[in-house]
DNA sequence: CTTTTTGCAAATGATTTGCATTAAC
DNA sequence: GTTAATGCAAATCATTTGCAAAAAG
């Protein structure tokens, strides 16, 4: 079976291995993007008895450990969400909408990794490169042209 | 004298000249990457008797109108704290310490803009790329090293 | 058995909202 | 004179914190 991954990881990053770490770890790899809310959702649909500060600290926990990337648009008129995606180790990218927040994956436009080399690091010992294309999705795109017309 | 800069890029930008906004504006120039409250501070150096929320308004209102950019680095356990800059029109980036947030301007490392052009852009119309690096600034990273050390 | 994590509920704190007044056009 | 922006104060909502009970090693 393929279910005993989540586990694996977990010992991996010498974590303990909880029903709530394995459900969250579990949800995230299936949610891509997914706001702390949706994962929430997404782990009692499983186990129906876990707070929101288990997922919150699991979410932590797992961050810190690497298995779980943490990416923070900033929402406009609303407040910042924090969304987070399975760390699948390349350096790809996002796109979001500026609209309604969706977010898209794309690999880094200029080959490898080149953007981990800034032409001036004012001394800062740079560990990664998170690129952010802003923009419209379809959908919004679609509607700004729609309004206005009857 | 200089001081009708402000001013004029609000006019041009057909927002109303109000106090709160030019002094708005000249403190994000003055202080780059501010946090909201370091330009309530500012703001009110000269303009005690604004409140907090003119300030908001202001600096959504020029955001809006393109005058100001919004960047929102990601707080690991801090709340989220939205940073401000002049816009400046050029396509630079920022280093940030994932220690004490402190953040650094960097030209675009591979030249003019080619982060504009994702090579699959999921549809959407993407009008900007933003580019972070993460890492330690020096402070930061000395202070790492050290710590175990007797 | 010891240490870490969960659960519960309240605290925190940046940002937003509504409405009357005031200033800008 | 109109319209839009400010001020005041309270509401919101994601996230964090503290402590006792339960689970993992």
């Amino acid at each position: 079976m393929t279910t005993t991954q989540p586990e694996e990881s977990l010992r991996a990053a010498s974590l303990r291995v909880t029903r709530p770490r394995v459900a969250v770890l579990e949800a995230v790899g299936t949610h891509p993007h997914a706001d702390t809310e949706s994962i929430i959702g997404a782990v009692r649909a499983g186990l129906p008895e876990v707070s929101h500060q288990a997922v919150y600290d699991s979410l932590r926990a797992l961050t810190s450990a690497g298995l779980v990337r943490r990416i923070q648009p900033a929402g406009e008129g609303k407040r910042a969400v924090a969304r987070y995606e399975a760390r699948t180790g390349d350096n790809h990218h996002h796109v979001v909408c500026r609209s309604c927040g969706a977010i898209a994956d794309v690999d880094c436009a200029v080959g490898e990794a080149p953007c981990l080399d800034p032409s001036e690091s004012h001394g800062f010992a740079i560990d990664e490169a998170e690129v952010v294309y802003w923009g419209l999705c379809p959908t919004c795109s679609t509607a700004t042209h729609t309004e206005g017309s009857s």
